[in-house]
DNA sequence: GTATCTCACATACATTCCGTATGTCAATGA
DNA sequence: TCATTGACATACGGAATGTATGTGAGATAC
């Protein structure tokens, strides 16, 4: 079965860049971890950027679906906007998301934003931006710019939290910032408290 | 003279990396350059990391220095702040600072605020924070965490500018979104005008 | 039923590159 | 003048990637 192939090694993959980082991650060891060589790499994905590639697109995948479910919890359109920036900050403390999709993904393929899946959490991002625009929540600008931002400042903020001693205490204050920046995008005459700092 | 041959070293680094990026420069290649061997490449900077390192340091300072020009010509506090950060927008532009500092140096030397030299932009965006809000401006936050965001922001406008057909126009754009966001952390006392999108 | 063709993967090889260990040469000091 | 040290070059080993080739099983044609 080819699939069950692409799997296993897929999931090596996932594994051992996480671990050690993409440059350090041996194809052969990879490989003979779950019981191939690397011409079954060779063959499935091309190179080893091929592989990255295929890691990153089941992450980006799951990453999509994650924020998509914290975004259906909130009650207005704005907290579910919020609540997809937290849960992303969030995820982004896991390790093998840090590694892969914010670290070495961007530096060996280069500019996320020209991935062939196209960082489907971005997207998502702007669809509510624009959303949030034509319900008069937040003032009209560009979606793609706001998107892109929010994206980079809630990135930081995960790279900065899972470097931290207590990444629970810092994911707080980020979450604080996090809400006080997004606060700057809502239509003046809506200003809404900014600050519930809830959640744990 | 051992001060020239390091800066011969940097300088070759520099471009290579800036070129090729960090994994794909050859030392031999790089060392050859400037007409000397990995010798006196191990000697003055003990492996390849070191050299991508002392190279960091370098662009680091001259970044800093340049924020530092662009957020003293500003009128007010406020002013200066916004400025430093489309100074940083803007420096990011450039290929050398964002393949170099942006992708491969977080890859390889793990998260910035955790190098020597302390990515020095990020300390003089948070000294600027806490300056506002010491003088009542911007909301008491913590000046750490808005000043990740913000450079995170900043950073992921300049790959997104860069990649992009058209940077200028992307550019003004980006800093439209900037100044909306940053805008939030205005005491809602003082809320001004946030749109003065002027400036190529 | 067999011969052929293709697919999926394994094996073998060449190249490249890093890091280290060792060598050389000039300058310095005793 | 001889020993020592620093700055750099040279030589070597190990590892990893990519490619070229081999192999075996299943499908298909006849």
């Amino acid at each position: 079965m080819v699939e069950e192939t692409r799997a296993k090694l897929i999931s090596a993959g996932r594994t051992a860049f996480a671990a050690k980082g993409y440059a350090a991650a041996s194809m052969d060891e990879l490989t003979a971890g779950v019981g191939l060589t690397r011409g079954a790499l060779y063959h499935n994905f091309g190179d080893k950027k091929g592989l990255l590639q295929a890691v990153i697109d089941q992450i980006d995948a799951e990453m999509l679906a994650r924020m998509r479910a914290a975004g259906s919890q909130g009650q207005t359109p704005w907290e579910r906007f919020v609540d997809e920036g937290v849960a992303f900050i969030e995820m982004a403390l896991e390790p093998e998301i840090q590694r892969i999709m914010l670290l070495d993904g961007p530096a060996v393929l280069g500019d996320p934003s020209r991935w062939p899946n196209q960082t489907a959490c971005l997207r998502t991002t702007m669809r509510t931006v624009e959303q949030l625009i034509n319900e008069g929540i937040v003032k009209p600008v560009d979606a793609e710019a706001v998107a892109r931002l929010i994206n980079g400042a809630a990135l930081n903020a995960a790279l900065w939290i899972a470097a931290a001693d207590e990444p629970r205490a810092v994911l707080k204050k980020a979450v604080g910032a996090f809400r006080l920046l997004a606060s700057g995008l809502l239509a003046s005459d809506r200003q809404v408290g900014p600050t519930r700092s809830g959640r744990s």
